[in-house]
RNA sequence: GUACCCGUAGCUCAGCUGGAUAGAGCGUUGGCUUGCGGAGCCAAAGGUCGUAGGUUCGAAUCCUGUCGGGUACACCA
């Protein structure tokens, strides 16, 4: 089936040709089938809203329209409160009898559903503990795996740009950000009610590709890793590091060259006597250098020859010679190979994986059509600059002088193309934060051109993974390889549940340890990343990204492992719990605490999507297995006499353990029924 | 220089559309196992929320200044 059929019999939009007049490519066919209809898009009546919540914002609608109900404080909570009003506006305005026949009228709304109470300036409002225990049991077991969802998104569609490596290089850990966050918010989108498409857009154009092809022309002979299939990747990468580092050098020696040729100019002007100690020298220079000549040579940029050959290369490739085009379809085939591995580890997939390679095309029609519309034009260099709309926005370069596209080109391009192939209502870059300048100029230009129609345009910027001694950089080749990393985590991930099958006696086979290594240490690493806001940067720690305990991704396993393994317990003996009654539950404690959280799972799904923000998501789950932990060790299941108990147990903990999975599966965490 | 991000416990972070006693994890100290999975549980110690001012009945949260750390302002991506 085309791609075309595909989107027609699931209703979806009919890729265009054009879009604003700018003939877009055609759509190359999809890597995956399409999940045209997401499984939580499948059935929406199930969706699922967390219900005091919305309840109360409606009675505050009608009673106090300018008050607002917040989840109470840890502090308060102590007194068995679940939210509560600030009513101190009434109170100093109206007085306390105002307050009081305020919570008295909502009280009355409530019906029996909840209670509300007057501490002082606060309105206590506390859910009537039976009934709300009951309702948000029957959402979760009526919802199924379908908890938490809700329809936000109203099947509109949103496109989002993730992973994103370079070709012709490894995947190292600064890679895994936007790979797992990007994976986990396509997820969280497809929960609210949108129809997501992950585009792996491939860093596989651009000069870079210009200077490797020049490198490997000059130097193939002299890499040995070149010739075997096993560390070609690594073969292009010492190639490139190669050529970066000599063209840095030659920069620098012509910088050097041209400096000391204006120093010298200044020298003879000032009569300076050159064989000068050091410090006299400087002394003399400041006193006659003038400034625009000390911003001049701040200015001075070094020209490297390899650099200027690698450019014609990629002239040479946007023009579609033979020669430069075979050697770059090469390395791309080969790079892919490699990045495969490391997505299919992560459990990761994308319906497109179109690189900036599909765009090149684009260039010319752009830019006469930006041109055109008056959102472009050419500077005294003769590179053609986008003009921005807002103070504070620098004018981005989309061609150079010598007509070859840029990253800026190519981006706007994409936007377009995206635009008439998907007709999307956002999209979302996940793309590190040092580039959030650069998205917003180049958002402004799309804006300007696209007027009304433009989608939602949002740049997830997410911190960079930095090393104790600073920034990772391929080119320096100070990186961790994001392999390493997974390899090591499996080791470890290997170990532990090798001694756990041998110390409970479990036979498992060879295979099944193996997968559910690969699992735990999966969850270790996307964990690791999605435990805290996208926003900060994190310092790599092994010990961090390696432990099992307390918050992390193991942790939150083993919690679901442990329920699993009370459920299966349940089958095997044959005891069925669908007749339970909550009044068995012991209501103010910790399977209270676990029936709160619940209801507070939904919210955090919703919050995830309004932030673009999976840590929203991970902290509702690790509270949820911590209270689950603390359950488990206080109250016993199957030893548990009473039968009613144990039922109502029983069905509390399957609860927890459909959200729990629920949870873990929008963050792609991988759930082992053992591990 | 201009813009943006960050500063909360020894370390890593939540909390930020203003509300009651600022919360976790790691680490430290002490306790829990004749028990359904100890990758666990309970508890203690640990805080002038960088700093100064402002708004307010009320500020970690909003505003302004300031200090410290980071990032971006390319004919790179």
């Amino acid at each position: 089936m085309s791609n075309q059929e595909r989107f027609r019999t699931s209703g979806e939009h009919i890729p265009e040709t054009t879009y604003k007049g700018i003939p877009v490519p055609e759509l190359p066919p999809a890597i995956l089938e399409v999940r045209g209809v997401s499984k939580f898009l499948q059935s929406f009546e199930h969706y699922t809203i967390p219900t005091l919540e919305f309840y109360l914002a409606r009675v505050l609608e009608q009673q106090a329209p300018n008050l607002s109900a917040k989840p109470a404080s840890q502090s308060v909570k102590d007194k068995v409160v679940d939210y509560a009003i600030a009513a101190h506006g009434v109170m100093k305005t109206e007085g306390p009898d105002a307050v009081l026949a305020l919570a008295a009228n909502i009280d009355n709304d409530f019906n029996g559903y909840a209670s509300a109470e007057v501490d002082g300036p606060f309105i206590n409002i506390r859910q009537e503990p039976v009934g709300f225990a009951e309702r948000v049991m029957g959402e979760v077991q009526n919802a199924g795996e379908l908890y938490g969802t809700n329809n936000d998104g109203l099947e509109r569609t949103v496109v989002l740009d993730v992973s994103s490596p370079n070709i012709a290089k490894e995947m190292h850990l600064g890679h895994l950000r936007s790979t797992v966050i990007g994976e986990a918010l396509s997820r969280i989108m497809s929960a609210n009610g949108y129809r997501t498409i992950r585009d792996n857009h491939l860093g596989d154009w651009g000069t870079q590709f210009g200077t490797l092809a020049h490198a490997y022309n000059l130097w193939h002979e002299e890499i040995p890793e070149l010739d075997n299939p096993e560390t070609q990747v690594a073969g292009l990468q010492k190639l490139y590091i190669k050529i970066n580092s000599a063209i840095e050098e030659q920069k620098e020696a012509s910088r050097l060259s041209s400096i000391l040729k204006l120093c010298r100019e200044i020298a003879v002007r000032g009569q300076i006597d050159i064989t000068l100690g050091e410090e006299e020298l400087q002394a003399e220079i400041d006193r006659v250098i003038s400034e625009q000549e000390k911003a001049e040579i701040d200015a001075i940029e070094g020209d490297s020859a390899l650099l200027d050959e690698g450019r014609k290369w990629f002239t040479k490739l946007e023009n579609g010679d033979e020669e430069a085009i075979a050697l770059w379809q090469w390395a791309r085939d080969l790079s892919m190979l490699e990045f495969e591995k490391v997505y299919q580890t992560l459990g990761i997939n994308f319906e497109y994986l179109l690189g900036e390679s599909v765009y090149s095309g684009m260039s010319s029609d752009l830019c006469a059509a930006l041109v055109a519309a008056g959102l472009a034009e050419e500077d005294e260099k003769g590179r053609l600059c986008l003009i921005p709309s807002k103070k504070g926005l620098s004018a981005k370069v989309i061609r150079r002088s010598d007509g070859s596209s840029l990253y800026s080109t190519r981006d706007l391009s994409c936007l377009i193309a995206r635009c008439a192939w998907f007709n999307p209502a956002k999209m979302i870059y996940v793309v590190g934060a040092e580039q959030t300048s650069y998205f917003k100029e180049v958002f402004d230009g799309f804006e300007q051109f696209a007027g009304e129609d433009s989608p939602e345009l949002v740049h997830v910027g997410f911190g960079a993974i930095e090393l104790d001694e600073g920034k990772m950089s391929t080119r320096k080749g100070n990186v961790i390889p994001l392999v390493d990393v997974l390899d090591e985590a499996y080791k470890q991930a290997l170990n532990r549940v090798t001694i756990n099958a041998e110390k409970r006696q479990v036979a498992m086979s060879a295979e099944e340890v193996a997968e559910i290594a690969r699992q735990v240490a999966v969850g270790a690493v996307i964990y690791y990343d999605l435990k805290q806001g996208p926003g900060r940067k994190i310092t790599f720690d092994w010990d961090e990204i390696l432990s099992f305990e307390g918050n992390s991704g193991p942790y939150l396993q083993y919690a679901t492992a442990r329920m699993n393994g009370l459920l299966q317990r349940s089958l095997e003996e044959q005891i069925t719990f669908e007749a339970f009654d909550v009044r068995n539950l012991d209501l103010q404690g910790n399977e209270g605490e676990i029936i709160r959280i619940i209801a507070e799972y939904p919210l955090a799904v919703r919050q995830a999507a309004l932030k673009y923000d999976p840590s929203q998501i991970s902290g509702v789950l690790y509270k949820l297995a911590h209270a689950f932990n603390a359950f488990y060790s206080e109250s016993s299941v199957f030893d548990e006499e009473d039968v009613a108990k144990r039922n109502a147990r029983l069905a509390l903990i399957s609860c927890a353990h459909q959200t729990l999975k629920n949870g873990l599966d929008l963050l792609n965490i991988p759930t082992p029924a053992r591990v």
